[in-house]
DNA sequence: CGGCGCGTTGAGGCTTCTCAATAGGTGTGG
DNA sequence: CCACACCTATTGAGAAGCCTCAACGCGCCG
């Protein structure tokens, strides 16, 4: 079930049949990781590329005094560590939040992979994507309600979700706790809780326990000022002249 | 003087003399900002790329409501949008802090550049540390108190500004206002105005004005958790065997 | 001299955090 | 099958901290 990866990296650029089926034969079937595993490890060095096939992951960073912060989601078709063999180490940890099936790819995958102009492009890309979704965190934490903050979050996993198949158009499997959503967007468990149940209050979402359901997509996305543009999907960019 | 820039790229990849030549030739002298103007605003689309010659900016996001994040900042070195010309919007603004120079390369200068392999790698370099910055502020943000929030980001310049040759061992001049501090870090005016309080209360920091001097470097590390390895500096890699 | 940007200070309200306890669900071992 | 440990979600109460509002001083500039 590479498909995931092939819908995730034409969301961002189109690719033609003969790099699908690289994409294909290069990723296989991937290594199974159980859920709570490190993909890899804060510190690590990694001479290969790791993509998830299948699952759901966090990339995170510890601190001395045990506190953690998520900065990044991983979800099918991301490239975790694109760059990882340039760096002698990894400046934080990626782990695998469900059951995952993970692919490994050698430095020579990658070249062959980026030899292909269509596919350097579409990795480029999603590299961008990556570090944009971050300035979008970075306004979340700094400038946001808490209500809003994890609203947010949600409008973004419902649009990443959809590109990779894991979403219907009003939701999708939350494969978090509250904490790790605290964790995420700098809020204790308590905190998250009542924001949530603001957010249930105002019929903003349906919580049937992990399974988020939003009545009103619109609604929400506005509510948490979210504007999908900074995934830059090659939709948006076509929807406009 | 675009010393700087070949200062910073050096500080993450050696360069060969002759690359640094080219360097030198395609960047010249640049246009010259005042302070406060946009070097890309948000939701424009630029084909070239800038760099930071001479002078201070920042990254920055607006909400709806006025609100504004700053997500990055912009030091003599940096390339602003390396990759611009692949999106058809920015996702975020730059803007000057103080006057600037700004060279302005075209997409031919940057594959001249890009066709050396020291120099794309050390651009690539560039990159994932902006990247890694990023991650570093999310942290900060998400999980610090609002003193060791305003420490790490005094950390951060110092470390990056001394690249640059624009801080000595022990100070800076800090070339932003406490609101933008607060920007950056998501406080208000009034709570960094306090925690650089704190921190001169505790011999953290003296202050003459935007005249930052770090008595006691190390401390001022401990009490931020600041640990520079996130950007990459060749000197750390090799510090370490 | 007046306006303006910036740093500083004070008081009060509000929200988040901390601490603590409870309940439901799951998986394990007896 | 039950007891138990553990994780997760939920709730309550109090403390602590940040934000809002407001005012003032200072230096700079026209």
């Amino acid at each position: 079930m590479s498909t995931s990866i092939i819908g995730k990296l034409e969301a961002l650029h189109p690719l033609p049949d003969k790099d699908k089926k690289l994409l294909h034969a290069v990723v296989g079937r991937g290594r199974t990781l159980k859920s709570g595993e490190d993909i890899v490890s804060e510190g690590d060095h990694t001479d290969i590329v790791h993509v998830i096939i299948e699952g759901h992951g966090y990339r995170y960073k510890t601190l001395a005094d045990g506190k953690r912060q998520i900065i990044g989601y991983l979800v099918p078709g991301d490239f975790c560590d694109l760059y990882g063999f340039l760096l002698d180490k990894m400046d934080h940890g990626m782990a695998a939040r469900t059951q995952c099936q993970i692919a490994e790819l050698t430095e020579e995958h990658i070249l062959m992979l980026t030899s292909r102009p269509a596919l350097a492009r579409a990795l480029w890309w999603s590299e961008l994507v990556n570090a944009a979704i971050l300035r979008e965190w970075l306004v979340n934490m700094g400038r946001r309600s808490p209500s809003a903050r994890v609203a947010h979050i949600l409008c973004e996993l419902l649009v990443r979700l959809q590109v990779v198949g894991q979403a219907t158009a009003d939701g999708f499997k939350l494969e978090l706790s509250q904490a790790e959503l605290g964790d995420t967007v700098g809020l204790t468990t308590v905190s998250v809780n009542r924001a949530l149940q603001r957010l249930r209050g105002s019929k903003l979402i349906v919580q049937a326990g992990r399974e988020i359901t939003i009545p009103d997509v619109a609604a929400l996305k506005r509510f948490a000022a979210f504007d999908p543009s900074y995934l830059h999907f090659r939709q948006d960019r076509e929807d406009r002249p």
